[in-house]
DNA sequence: TTTTCTCATGCATACGTATGTATTTTTACT
DNA sequence: AGTAAAAATACATACGTATGCATGAGAAAA
């Protein structure tokens, strides 16, 4: 039973070196001979023998972990996490491995006080910030950590004014580039459903591509089309219902988002109003649920997996001391049925 | 720029106490006076102190944090990840965060050696493990982790014949109550996709469920009608291309999971078969997506809630030396359109 | 007043590693 | 062979915390 965990010193008795070798010869420090080396290693393995994490990190301050700060809309009380960011945590986590850094997640209401000490409790090495939210509280704690020195990335809209390094993606590009799409298709009267005074600055900059779009093709927008909604299904159909009550004519609807456009043509669907042939749909991030709708969604795709990349690259350059600079990725346009062919 | 972090002797110092004071009251140890405590923690509060938490866990021997080993499917190269275990990942970080513990993900190739030596390394407690897979490594592996006697729980079927603690659902009896509701809607001739010789438990309890309903309502299981089939919307579109081409009768598809019943409305749509007039069709685990294909898609509820609270309160349960036992959780069906009314 | 006990605090140490410095061994050169 | 340089190894220490043990200050009891 005496099963004590074997440390490096015991690893050092049975090869007859010391235990400063042993360490060496583990992380592979050329000051150590090959051939003790490799006997060390063999015995190393042999004992099933792995350093000791905490220790090291003491050791190195150093812990080769990155935190990933999920911000989930306080609305969504039951287990559905936006879609969207599901994907990027999967990216994320594939970054991390191939770097060797592990992924310590947290979920975090926005609203509420997070706390983000996972750098100060040498957890982690630095954090990436994921998930949209309310920004007036949002900025004071970026300024805190920025303050506190805490190195970290985050996913969204460039911040103005704040030394924050960002990854987003274009959104004002993605919104002109769907809706010139559409225009080609013969929809004039755009509706437009997603928060766009409040909330995100990720759904105003989608929503002035998608307005630019129509005056450089000489529509003129109206903005009693435009409804506020969060990304949810449940918010996106509500918005639908408003739209549909109001009583103008629309042909074509932008949702600021997938989910909001999954609920916008449910409540389409279910007032009679066919979907693309009365009004095109179309949303935005691709999320897996946007192929198998009915119809299936024509959307702008975020390519989570080159996002995941680039934030975990650019917190490892900050976490180096070295330079990291925002970086905006374009969008795709991904073509399905909902506007038609 | 002499920013060098706060120890607590720092604290000790600012308080006039000694370090092991300063320990005791963040810990709220009985051990020490009040008034000092509150001092303590105020300066404390005041220096933004945080414990290093490594220095701790070297201590202690304890991390604080629990371990997630998320099987991928080794088909799946692009960032898709089965809705259901992003489902599950959601409700045991949330888990985890209610029982003060930090969570650290991993994904593996359930084909790659994949390493569990985050207990060995101190980084985590315990381990979860999460994925269906082939089940012929999987056991080994499983029995070197006994063998090792780290802390872990899964989820899935319960492993015969070995001492681990699982959590799953009843995939016999949510066969059974699915395919015993469609009959009562006057389907006779069922059909299934889903892998039953190879691969998961899982699909073969389905199955053995599915089957039982059957014989029970004086029918006849035609095998005929089953075939393989992995937890993948395409895979599930390719076995109802075979299903349809084999030319057999059948009214009704049961598929082994939502994503199969999916891609198999996919092909019964593109072969303008209708749902749920001619064919009804039903899956397993009420992804997110199952709310939004259509039609919507009838189907058995897994609780994700509950199995991310009891993996982690077992886990923890295994952590501090007590029993656990496995358990298996019933589900749910809810009834939707794709099986008529 | 002396003794005993309780309560609060300080002292000393160990957790397991990584690394600067000192020491020994080997190699090269005169 | 003798010395200098290089290579390989050992020694010693620090990372920051938690905790067993010793100590000190009062309070209560004698």
């Amino acid at each position: 039973m005496g099963k004590a965990k074997n440390t490096s010193f015991d690893i050092a008795y049975r090869a007859g070196v010391s235990q400063s070798t042993v360490s060496r010869a583990l992380r592979n420090s050329p000051l150590v001979n090959e051939e003790t080396r490799l006997r060390v290693q063999a015995i190393a393995k042999e004992l099933n023998y792995k350093v000791d994490k905490n220790a090291s990190s003491l050791r190195t301050q150093r812990s080769g972990t990155i935190a990933l700060l999920l911000f989930e809309d306080p609305t969504n009380d039951d287990s559905l996490i936006n879609p969207f960011f599901m994907s990027m945590l999967g990216s994320i986590t594939r970054a991390c491995g191939n770097k060797g850094y592990d992924l310590l997640v947290s979920f975090q209401q926005m609203s509420h006080d997070w706390h983000a000490d996972f750098e100060d409790t040498r957890k982690a090495d630095g954090i990436i910030l994921l998930g949209y939210g309310d920004y007036t509280d949002y900025e004071k704690k970026l300024i805190q950590l920025i303050e506190q020195e805490t190195h970290f990335v985050r996913w969204g809209a460039e911040v103005k004014d704040l030394a924050v390094v960002s990854v987003g993606c274009d959104n004002f590009q993605g919104g002109y580039q769907l809706t010139e799409h559409v225009i080609k298709n013969n929809r004039k009267n755009f509706a437009f459903l997603g928060g766009v005074t409040s909330g995100s600055p990720e759904f105003l900059d989608r929503y002035s591509g998608h307005c630019k779009a129509q005056t450089d093709n000489n529509l003129v927008v109206n903005e009693n089309l435009q409804f506020d909604a969060i990304s949810t299904e449940e918010s996106g159909h509500n918005a639908a219902l408003q739209l549909i009550n109001q009583g103008g004519k629309f042909d074509a609807i932008m949702a600021a988002s997938d989910l909001i456009a999954v609920g916008a043509m449910r409540a389409l669907q279910e007032n009679g109003i066919n979907v693309p042939e009365q009004v095109a749909v179309f949303g935005f991030d691709d999320i897996p649920v946007a192929s198998f709708t009915f119809p299936s969604l024509t959307t702008a795709r975020q390519d989570t997996m080159l996002a995941g990349e680039l934030l975990v690259e650019k917190l490892l350059a900050l976490i180096n001391g070295e330079e990291a600079k925002t970086e905006l990725m374009s969008t795709k346009l991904i073509v399905r049925q909902s506007c038609g062919s």
